[in-house]
DNA sequence: CACATTAACTGAACGCCGTGTAGTTAATGC
DNA sequence: GCATTAACTACACGGCGTTCAGTTAATGTG
């Protein structure tokens, strides 16, 4: 994936080389059975090596489900911003839309991906406060205030909360205010919002909550994002 | 909790007896543990029995998940429909909104009982299509519908998209228009949406995805409820 | 080249888990 | 008083994450 072309010695080249293979082999896993067939004594069977030498390249499970996280969820932004950047940036409403079929389009064809991020992905995991995990959310976070950014002249004047900058993360802060100056915090509190809003029905859609109640749910979908640019006066 | 006072055998009493305190423990281990704390060896330790004396009252691992999702939606429901009830119906949109908070404020007190409920309960667990999970979530949609019905002659001008009661469950389609003669299935669609939205935030928060994000999500919570009644037209 | 070092890996163990099954105990119904 | 049967234990199987002593093979050094 990341070969820094930096040169390495042969005994570095066979620890990423391995490294990585556990991980793609995880993904396999994951994707053919799901989040519970990540195990590293599977994945060790499966590359011929025993469960614990796994322990030799991450620290732990958590930390090889960690990394898988960050893996899968740059996937799914590059699949969003890869979509969104379709529609031309004089159509924000039209971008907001791309961003979110995609989002789903992603979620429906990965449920285990998505459920990985954003569920509870394996037994005892927990996803830790700091580190990749939290970049990709904030990474998340800041298309979506792009986004948002584009549509903010006129959704301003819908929004009547106030916010300041002080009620977010500092990273994610300073992120957004060297990427979009000028932007008021409220554009950002409402780009959570909308993260939210698109988060929903994806939820309920993929742990299988509105496939009980509803056939059609692109419809309804797609009907939720109609009225979420019309939230934001577009 | 539910003795129907139907005369039984001081063996059925026992049965019964033995069967709720399963129940009862598996929910203390939830709560003091998490979803994973569920298992049957521990249930039986904090028993004093052997885990294997458990596949006398439930089939198996699933069965008693099964089981215990109902209890909790049901506790669930009952506190939104609490909150909801103490709001006049005159006033449809201060209804609605208790809802939502209603349902957040447990989630947040209960969020094992969230995840057990909306997310990846337990490692192999998938949710059964039939059953008293697909119930409860009848349940759940069948109150937001009231709590849209109640608005719907404002609501009505703002949807666009239309919808045939065949999209939805049969069982669902009976019971609300039973409930609600009259109302067009473009309600219920709309109230699926209305679940979905306050699903979204709600979800994110549980899982920690925006407290990285931001602090002040009650907040961020009522200002979306706030354009929710909004879209709602009320 | 030979040698010491060290990285990579195995194999076995520990204590968990869900799930069966054969055998025991105690209450029930006749 | 006795046969039946429900309730339960004891044990076993295979799977899991994790640790650790020991082995093998590659590396760097004289």
């Amino acid at each position: 994936m990341n070969p820094p072309a930096a040169p390495q010695s042969r005994r570095e080249r066979l620890r990423a080389e391995t490294s990585a293979e556990i991980k793609d082999i995880a993904l396999k896993l994951l994707g053919e059975g799901g989040p519970d067939a990540i195990s590293l004594r599977a994945i060790a069977r499966e590359m011929g090596m025993t469960a614990g030498a796994i322990y030799g390249y991450y620290e732990n499970r958590d930390t090889l489900v960690t990394a898988l996280i960050t893996d899968v969820y740059g996937t799914l932004l590059d699949t969003a911003e890869a979509a969104r950047d379709k529609v031309p940036a004089t159509d924000p409403a039209g971008r907001i839309v791309a961003w979110g079929m995609a989002v789903r389009a992603w979620a429906l064809a990965n449920p285990e991906g998505f459920r990985l991020i954003y569920g509870d992905p394996v037994p005892g995991y927990r996803p830790p406060a700091e580190g990749p995990v939290a970049e990709a959310g904030h990474r998340a976070c800041a298309a979506l205030t792009g986004l948002v950014a584009a549509a903010w002249p006129k959704a301003r004047k819908l929004q009547s909360a106030t916010s300041a900058w002080s009620d977010f993360d500092p990273a994610l802060v300073a992120q957004v205010r060297e990427e979009f100056p000028g932007l008021p915090p409220e554009a950002l509190a409402l780009s959570l919002r909308v993260w939210a809003r698109m988060h929903g029905p994806v939820s309920l859609e993929v742990y299988g909550h509105l496939g009980r109640q509803s056939r059609d749910l692109t419809a309804l979908y797609r009907a939720e994002l109609a009225d979420l640019v019309r939230s934001l006066g577009l």
